[in-house]
RNA sequence: GCGCCCAUAGCUCAGGUGGAUAGAGCAACAGACUUCUAAUCUGUGGGCCGCGGGUUCGAGUCCUGCUGGGCGCGCCA
C-alpha cells in the first residue's frame, strides 16, 4: 500500500505540475515481472483528452516523474503503460511499516467512530441454528470486524422474532409431545415443529412444570409453553453462537416493538406523508412509489398487522437509535424483501443509502463426495452445533466466508476436518505456527529477540523474499477491497497466497544461521508475516495457534 | 410468466471501479527431510472464460438476446 501508494501520488504531481486535473490515477500490481512491480495505463485515458498518442503521454510523464525516496530503479514505457521497477530497499519499507504498527497495521480511520448496526442470523426461535445460519453468521460477525477495522463503532445485533403464528405452533407442538410422552393421544399440528428437539423441549417441560400444568386453562398452558420454548430455544442459539465465536450486543425482541407502539408509530408516519390508503378492508403501503413493485399490506382486514409492519417499526427504531449505516444479512430465500424494506425506509424520510441488505446464497453440505441431505419437513436439518462440533470453530468460520456470498457455498466436512493441505484452514494457520517456532527455536539459542526490530533489512535480496514483502504491502490494500465490496473470500484469498509465499521461503532458505545480519533480517521478515496472518486471522474470527 | 444470483482447467474456486500472455488449490505424473515442524516445498501437463450479438484503443469484467442451474414472487411468519 504505502509502495503502491507513493507510484501513484508520484504520477498525480506530474499531472498536477503539467496542469491536468481531475484525472483518476491507477495503479496497478503487474502480473507479469516483465512489466516490472507497479504499472499504471493512466495514458490510455489521456489519450483523447490530449489528442496525443498514449504512447507519447506515457513518455512525457515517465521523463518528468520525481523520485524522492529513491525507491524507483527503471521507468519502462510499454505502448501506453508505464511500468515502474522498483529497487528492493523499496520493500524493506514494507517490513519496517508492519513492525512500527504491528496489530494496527492494515487499520483505517474511514468511519471516524460512526455507528454502524449490522444484523444477522436472527433466525427464529422455533428451532436449533442451522449450517445456512452459520453462513449469515460467519459472514455477518468477520463484515462486522472489518467494519470496526475501519474505524467505525459496530453494534451487532439479532433480531428474535418472537411473535406471530409460528410460536403459537411451536407451543402447540410441544403440548403434543408432552402427551406422547404420558401415554396420551397427540397429534402434532399439520404446520407445526417436527424435529426431535421438540421431544427435548417436552421432556424438560414435564420435569419443569409437572402435572399442575393440566389444569391450567389451554390458553394459560399454551402461554406458559410457548414461553419456555422460546427461552430454551433462545439459550441453545447463544450457545451455539458462543462455540461459533460470535457475540451479540443486542438481542431485539419482535415483542419490544408491540409494547412500545412502534408498529403505530411507523403507520401513522407513513399516514401523515401520504403513503398509505384502505382498500379491501386493509390498510396498504404505497411502495410501488418507491420502486417496489407491487404495494404491500400493512394492516389486514381482521386488523391484525402483517410482519411487514413488524418490520418497517423495527428499521424506524434502528435509524431512531442513532445508527449512521445500517446492514443486514439476509439468506437468499429472504431477497424479495429487499425493494419493499427500501421503499419503507426512504418512504419513513430516511436515506435508502445508509440502509443496506446483503444477501447470501445456500449452502450445500458435502461429506466427501456425496451431498448431506436436508429436509425441513421432517426435521433433519444438520445443526450448527452438530457441524462445529465436529469441524470445530474455526474450520466453520473459515469456510463459511470463504466464496463470494453471491455464489452457493460447498461445504465439505471430510475437508474442513481433514488435518492437510487440503484444508486451506491449517494451511494458514500452520504458517503461522512456523513463524512462531522460528521465534522459539530462536530464543532457545539465545539470539536477542530485541534486535529484530531495529536490524538492517538491506540483506533482503532474495527473489522469495521479494515476494511475501509484495504481498504484505498489499495488505491493507486487500482490505479496503474487502471493506468496500463486503467480500470477506478475499481475505482467506489473500491468507493463502501469504502463507504460501512463506512456506516456500521457509524451503529454500534457512532463516536462522550464522550470518547474524541476514539472520536478524530474515526474522523481521518472520516477524512481520506472523503479524499480518495474524492480523487477517482476527479479522476471521479464527484462532492462531502458536503451535500445531 | 416476472425479478434476482450463478456459469472460468477433469473437480472446487480467485479474477475491486474494463488493461498487457486468464490465475490458485485439488486430482494426475516426476522429485525434495543427517539440518529452523514434510500439516511443507519444487517441477510437468492441462482453457472456444456457457452460446450469439454489441460498446472501444482494449471485454472473463460493461450492455443486449438466448441456454442451463438456484432462490424469490401471499391480507404466511
Amino acid at each position: 500500500m504505502i509502495l503502491k501508494q507513493y507510484i501513484e501520488d508520484r504520477v498525480l504531481d506530474v499531472l498536477i505540475k503539467s496542469d491536468i486535473n481531475n484525472i483518476e490515477v491507477v495503479v496497478d500490481r503487474t502480473q507479469n515481472p516483465e512489466f516490472g512491480h507497479y504499472t499504471t495505463s493512466t495514458p490510455f485515458n489521456l489519450s483523447k483528452i490530449l489528442k496525443k498518442s498514449p504512447y507519447d503521454i506515457a513518455r512525457e510523464i515517465a521523463e518528468k516523474i520525481q523520485d524522492p525516496l529513491a525507491l524507483i530503479d527503471k521507468i519502462e514505457i510499454k505502448g501506453g503503460f508505464i511500468n515502474f521497477f522498483l529497487n528492493t530497499d523499496a520493500f524493506h519499507l514494507v517490513v519496517e511499516d508492519i513492525l512500527e504498527k504491528k496489530e494496527r497495521y492494515g487499520r483505517f480511520n474511514e468511519g471516524q467512530g460512526k455507528k454502524v448496526q449490522v444484523e444477522f442470523v436472527s433466525a427464529n426461535p422455533s428451532g436449533p441454528l442451522h449450517v445456512g445460519n452459520g453462513r449469515g453468521g460467519a459472514l455477518g460477525d468477520v463484515l462486522a470486524n472489518i467494519f470496526e477495522w475501519f474505524g467505525y463503532n459496530v453494534e451487532r445485533e439479532f433480531y428474535v422474532n418472537d411473535m406471530g403464528n409460528q410460536m403459537n405452533l411451536l407451543a402447540l407442538s410441544v403440548e403434543a409431545r408432552m402427551r406422547e410422552l404420558l401415554g396420551e393421544d397427540f397429534e402434532i399440528p399439520q404446520e407445526g415443529y417436527h424435529g426431535e428437539y421438540v421431544k427435548d423441549i417436552a421432556r424438560s417441560a414435564l420435569e419443569k412444570f409437572g402435572n399442575g400444568i393440566w389444569n391450567l386453562s389451554e390458553e394459560e398452558r399454551l402461554k406458559e409453553l410457548k414461553e419456555f420454548a422460546e427461552e430454551t430455544i433462545l439459550s441453545w442459539q447463544r450457545e451455539d453462537l458462543a462455540l461459533f465465536g460470535i457475540r451479540f450486543d443486542c438481542w431485539y425482541r419482535e415483542s419490544t416493538l408491540h409494547k412500545n407502539n412502534t408498529l403505530g408509530e411507523a403507520l401513522e408516519i407513513l399516514k401523515s406523508k401520504g403513503y398509505t390508503y384502505e382498500r379491501d378492508g386493509a390498510i396498504w403501503f404505497a411502495s410501488t412509489r418507491f420502486g417496489d413493485e407491487k404495494d404491500r399490506v400493512l394492516v389486514k382486514s381482521d386488523g391484525s398487522s402483517t410482519y411487514f409492519l413488524a418490520d418497517i417499526a423495527y428499521h424506524l427504531d434502528k435509524y431512531k437509535r442513532g445508527f449512521s449505516h445500517i446492514i443486514d444479512i439476509w439468506g437468499a430465500d429472504h431477497y424479495g424483501y429487499v425493494a419493499r424494506m427500501k421503499a419503507s425506509v426512504e418512504a419513513l424520510g430516511y436515506d435508502p443509502d445508509t440502509f443496506e441488505p446483503i444477501i447470501y446464497q445456500i449452502v450445500h453440505l458435502f461429506r466427501g463426495g456425496s451431498a448431506v441431505r436436508m429436509s425441513k419437513r421432517t426435521g433433519e436439518m444438520v445443526s450448527l452445533r452438530e457441524l462445529l462440533d465436529e469441524v470445530g470453530k474455526d474450520a466453520a468460520r473459515y469456510f463459511f466466508v470463504m466464496r463470494d456470498p453471491n455464489s452457493q457455498l460447498d461445504f465439505d466436512i471430510e475437508l474442513a476436518k481433514s488435518q492437510s493441505i487440503n484444508n486451506p484452514v491449517y494451511y494458514v494457520q500452520y504458517a503461522f505456527a512456523r513463524c512462531c517456532s522460528l521465534f522459539k527455536q530462536a530464543e532457545l539459542k539465545g539470539i536477542d529477540i530485541g534486535r529484530i526490530d531495529h536490524c538492517d533489512l538491506s540483506c533482503l535480496q532474495d527473489p522469495l523474499e521479494r515476494d511475501i514483502m509484495m504481498i504484505l504491502e498489499d495488505f491493507p490494500d486487500m482490505l479496503k477491497n474487502v471493506f468496500y465490496n463486503r467480500a470477506p473470500h478475499r481475505l482467506t484469498a489473500y491468507l493463502e497466497s501469504l502463507a504460501k509465499g512463506f512456506h516456500s521461503f521457509y524451503n529454500s532458505l534457512r532463516i536462522i544461521q550464522e550470518n547474524e545480519d541476514l539472520m536478524y533480517a530474515r526474522m523481521a521478515l518472520v516477524s512481520a508475516t506472523r503479524q499480518v496472518i495474524k492480523n487477517g486471522l482476527d479479522i476471521l474470527g479464527v484462532s492462531a495457534p502458536e503451535k500445531m
